[in-house]
DNA sequence: ACGCTTTATGCAATCGTTTGCATAAATGGC
DNA sequence: GCCATTTATGCAAACGATTGCATAAAGCGT
């Protein structure tokens, strides 16, 4: 059906080992066949058959990004980098989406390897350890944003202890005292890092840590809304919440809208990792990024650096990437009385009172 | 490294090709020798290698999605679904990210149709056809949610007119006789059909267009705010908008935070195709739905019906996935002279008065 | 027990490349 | 102009499966 190169060799007769070796570059050919061969191979239209070289090579020029799902802010960007990164150097990204269940992703795994996929970058539910480390032997891997404790595998993650404590410190100099926490699971590894940046701020600025303000939870908007519930009914609620479990977040902001609490007014609120609408929420909320970007690159990068010359042990297992603050609008200074700064005067309903005037 | 056939075929003492016809079920072998054979298999580990067998029957088990990004929320579940369907019958995705970009769009092309995939699923950006309609002839193509003119090929495409249609009706019957579109750009299908929709609903219901109303652009946020501003800038400005541009929302939901301006209460407000944050979001935004899901399982169910038995040319052409109204809470009646029924007091900021009492 | 049909196996070619080894051509030193 | 090198080419064997064809083994009727 398509060109072969023996079809090249034949059209410019010579063997298909020289076509070979000319059209990849490889070895003894004379400058001259070199050029011949290219010519007449772009004439004809001649592509690689990447299976056929793949059966020879062991290779297959794909390279496979497994992550939990496509709804994570996170993972679409790192999704859209990797696979941004990996085409320009002629790969293919296979994206497996694994849900973050351990049967999932381990038939992925095996299917994967089958398909002799050239490297593997894996944000690991930690639940296939022993598979992972059997599958590095035959394949360069690196873990991204999780690490799978069972393997000492190459991971690159964020750095949650800093983020959470960027975040913390950055309430804390804005006069608040009460910061209340609503964070991951404590099983997980990101839910107990942010946790311990989160207590680390509050230690170095001399503020006794309140159990009744931290709340942890799964990573859903429902546990977002309850926990905003119990921390908002305390008797002597925070003055600013710091949502560090991503997809709390939506929760959250309901139960500020339903009881008409204004941000940032009546409470300031930072999240944890961006979300395209956060900058054109009114009032644009503020956040830790996790460098989700950053955190792919370097994956990335890494798994370049294992595949190009199979490099074993360079001594790193693992990769921080530093997490940075974003000041947008949802956080205010709360020396000051309370809604003296920034009132906006939140008049009842009317068509055109605007508070800032139109500009964008 | 990894068993082979020949390991098995060794281990049973028996050929390779009785082996490769054991296992696979094809053709002529005894209940006997087959058993033993699978059973020794499994013993030994053994997985077929796909690039080897592709070699020799011309296929990868390989499936592509051709999106524009991932950022779009109906591009994700897509892909999702796409995902999900694919491995359930033993197949990869291979997710490439075309960024609505016609050199991009070109090269994932040829690379795809060299890596050999079985089947294709793709978001034309329209300036591909000649390609698309060559690379028809190697490999099943399905378009999805765009038409490409310039090709013939079978296409899943969602009912906007019928989208728009709906969503009209709906503010339509709600009292409302100024409706505002924001629409998507009309040199795009999507863009073309949702206004047609939106004109016949104006018509059944006898309502003269006003074009005043009327504001097309950009798929981004920075067009919603825009357009949004000259429509509330109106002297008779619209009672309800509908935002049938799906980028588009986040800013105008931002112009009406920035005006103060009260949803449902002030202005009614409809979208198109779901975000995971819309239901979320006080009020809860009512939309339309195109049906995301569907869409991309019946491009699937097209795709494997082609790929199964090479069907050609079956007759039907183009797909029409049913849209559907999500009714919320952003959207009111108003033959009352307003803020009378559903009127939150908005009072000024304080902490507790909840319009609602909290229950979720 | 003999031929005839059916069924099970093996042989070897094939898919489109790459690559080690042998050979042919070119180069160069004298 | 001849021999030793270097350089360019071709042959053929891989890679790991599938598959047409030939053959061996079995089943069966008489």
């Amino acid at each position: 059906m398509s060109v072969t190169l023996k079809d090249v060799a034949q059209a410019a007769r010579v063997s298909v080992s020289t076509a070979s070796r000319a059209l990849t570059g490889t070895g003894l050919t004379s400058e001259r066949t070199q050029q011949r061969l290219t010519r007449i191979a772009r004439e004809l239209g001649y592509r690689p058959n990447p299976i056929a070289r793949g059966l020879k090579t062991g290779q297959s020029r794909l390279v496979a990004l497994l992550v939990h799902n496509l709804t994570n802010a996170s993972f679409q960007v790192m999704a859209e980098v990797v696979q941004a990164r990996l085409k320009a150097l002629n790969y293919q990204m296979l994206l497996c989406i694994g849900g973050d269940d351990a049967q999932a992703e381990s038939d992925t795994l095996t299917t994967l390897v089958d398909h002799r996929i050239d490297g593997l970058i894996v944000v690991p539910t930690g639940k296939n350890g022993a598979q992972l480390k059997t599958l590095a032997k035959d394949v360069p891997i690196v873990c991204l944003v999780r690490r799978d404790d069972a393997t000492d595998l190459e991971t690159v993650l964020a750095d949650d202890p800093q983020g959470a404590y960027l975040g913390t410190r950055h309430l804390i100099e804005l006069g608040h005292r009460r910061v209340g926490l609503i964070v991951g699971r404590q099983d997980t590894t990101s839910g107990r890092e942010r946790l311990s940046g989160y207590v680390r701020a509050l230690r170095e600025a001399g503020i006794a840590r309140d159990d009744a303000l931290i709340h942890a939870g799964h990573y859903v908007p429902e546990t977002g809304a309850s926990c905003a519930r119990k921390l908002l009914d305390l008797p002597r609620p925070p003055t600013a919440i710091f949502v560090a479990n991503h997809e709390a977040t939506l929760g959250v902001l309901r139960v500020t809208a339903e009881r008409n609490i204004a941000i940032p007014d009546d409470l300031s609120l930072l999240c944890y990792e961006d979300m395209p609408w956060f900058e054109w929420h009114r009032p644009a909320i503020s956040i830790v990024d996790n460098g989700a970007r950053d955190l792919a690159n370097l994956a990335v990068d890494r798994l370049l650096h294992r595949m190009d010359k199979d490099n074993g042990n360079d001594g790193v297992r693992e990769y921080r990437v530093g997490a940075r603050l974003i000041k947008r609008d949802s956080c205010r200074r709360i020396d000051a009385p309370a809604s003296a700064k920034s009132g906006k005067p939140k008049s009842s309903p009317s068509k055109s009172s605007a508070a800032k005037s139109a500009k964008v």
